[in-house]
DNA sequence: ATTATATGGAACCTTTTGGTTTCATGTCAA
DNA sequence: TTGACATGAAACCAAAAGGTTCCATATAAT
């Protein structure tokens, strides 16, 4: 929600792999603390910290229902991970095609191959 | 290369604002740690831990050049990242789909979108 | 042969991370 | 009203992260 400067941001909150898990789990519906807790081997106040910094990453809300506070998946800032990874992509398709054009044309092109290997196909 | 157990993921290795524009550097070509440490404010040695973890994620790979170490860009593990992403693409996009769908349509589906909101629209 | 360059590695430092335990508080249920 | 439950918050801890400086070694250039 906030557009200011946040302490966590998607690329450190996904970093971790319990942060991940609990994003998955909230795909499925919207839990409280205590039932996110009771899928790890760890304390629900360790749960509630990771929450905490998903929360900053705007990767998850939480609203308080009565005793418990409820979390609901937020996957839009995602898409900040979808665009940075858009600029890679061109990357090692570009090599995977020349791969499987390669597997498709045997013995026809292992000089572009390795050429793509030791990267001269770039400009500049 | 290795195929058994790494120290750092490619979560952890993208984790770093730094470690990041490492990638991009080398998107444009191949550079010694010399050359890389010039675009950043700190120390050889710190920019070669970077480039440690990211070696260490399969995403960066150097040879020794006469008393140089080239370092070269490997997109591939970055696969894994969007395999991942993928799977929350179809929850983000359904919202915002829906939200076009809102725009386009003004006035008629408060309570899809509400629905979605809250989760109710998931199988299982 | 000497000097400058490029890297490697060790030791050290501070802050952050990922956890814990303990205690306080608010809310639901009997 | 008395527990039981759900969370919040503080204090603490060990290890990892992200740096630094210093020194050693290999290679290049004069």
């Amino acid at each position: 929600m906030s557009a200011f400067q946040q302490k966590h941001d998607v690329f450190q909150a996904i970093a971790d792999s319990t942060r991940r898990e609990v994003l998955r789990l909230l795909t499925e519906k919207e839990l409280s603390i205590s039932e996110i807790t009771s899928h790890f081997p760890i304390s629900r106040t360790a749960i509630a910290k990771h929450l905490r910094i998903l929360s900053e990453a705007d990767l998850v809300s939480g609203r308080k229902v009565g005793r418990e506070k409820i979390y609901q998946l937020h996957p839009e800032p995602l898409a900040e991970l979808k665009q940075w990874l858009a600029f890679y992509e061109k990357f090692w398709e570009n090599k995977l095609s020349i791969l499987k054009h390669t597997v498709e044309n045997p013995g026809e092109n292992e000089l572009k191959l390795m050429k793509s290997e030791i990267g001269e196909d770039r400009e500049n």
